[in-house]
DNA sequence: GCTGAATATTTGACATGGTGAACCTTTCTG
DNA sequence: CAGAAAGGTTCACCATGTCAAATATTCAGC
């Protein structure tokens, strides 16, 4: 069922477990420089695009709901986040961004020149290739 | 110091974090499907290229050495890794991967498919141009 | 409208991953 | 040989993650 991978595509997958595991440290350590965690970092950047309940959350993220409910309460400690009621559904809290949060996640965000070097190194040519190159990728994979 | 990134670099970046979530869901599905946790399936798969000291381990996964020590106990109480003396120095503990520990880690690797579907859906010389720029990418990421 | 199923969130118990400090053993250096 | 340095472990502590149970609200069928 799962044939086997030729070797050039071999190559491209360990390539791509490089840059996961380089892309992941230096999320950890520019979330860590804000003193969030990685999952604290990853749902404020979910934020940026408006209140999200909870629920939507942990799918978005792949986790329990519960899961959820710790980030967001040490969130909400420290002032980043709000829990909004739904006014058309009681059960629903919408969680979201406080101005300090987004700030924060933008600055993170930019914070983060993850391969801007490597980047502004390829030719605005290459550039363009490897973005609709990982554009296909991304979306196959993403169906399953 | 960092300057902004222009418009197409930022897409590929967003790509790329595209990327590293997904890899990161189907690697943590893979190494569950074996009753391995992500961090000791990295550390199994450390392990492939012949034993290692628990410092170099550390090191190469960028985290604490104490870390390190309940990993590799709860992949020796599984059978699947071996802490051996190191002859030279003894107060150096190699680790090495059993035969147990070879074959999981073998098994998952084969069985992560990440991206299998879309790569085998681009030309061959795409696949080779795809090598190619995320070879430089990651070569320029590495180096700081 | 009432009843029971379904949904959204929380709580608690538990395992794992991660850090940092203190400690022991072994090795290195002056 | 004495003291510093290095490799591992242990301990205390917190964050992340799961699962099961509890609560509150909404929905569906009758």
């Amino acid at each position: 069922m799962s044939q086997q991978l030729d070797p050039l595509s071999l190559e491209v997958v360990d390539l791509m477990a490089n840059l996961v595991a380089l892309f992941h440290k230096e999320y950890e350590e520019a979330a860590s420089a804000r003193s969030l965690t990685g999952a604290q970092a990853k749902v404020l950047a979910l934020l940026r695009r408006g209140p999200m309940p909870m629920r939507q959350i942990a799918q978005t993220l792949s986790c329990e709901p519960s899961n959820i409910t710790g980030i967001v309460d040490r969130l909400e400690l420290r002032g980043l986040v709000a829990r909004q009621a739904d006014p058309d559904d009681r059960r629903i809290k919408r969680v979201a961004a406080t101005e300090a949060g987004r700030t924060a996640s933008e600055e993170l965000r930019e914070s983060l020149n993850f391969a801007r070097a490597p980047l502004a190194a390829l030719e605005p040519t290459e550039r363009e290739q490897l973005r609709d190159l990982l554009q296909r990728i991304v979306e196959g994979a993403q169906q399953h």
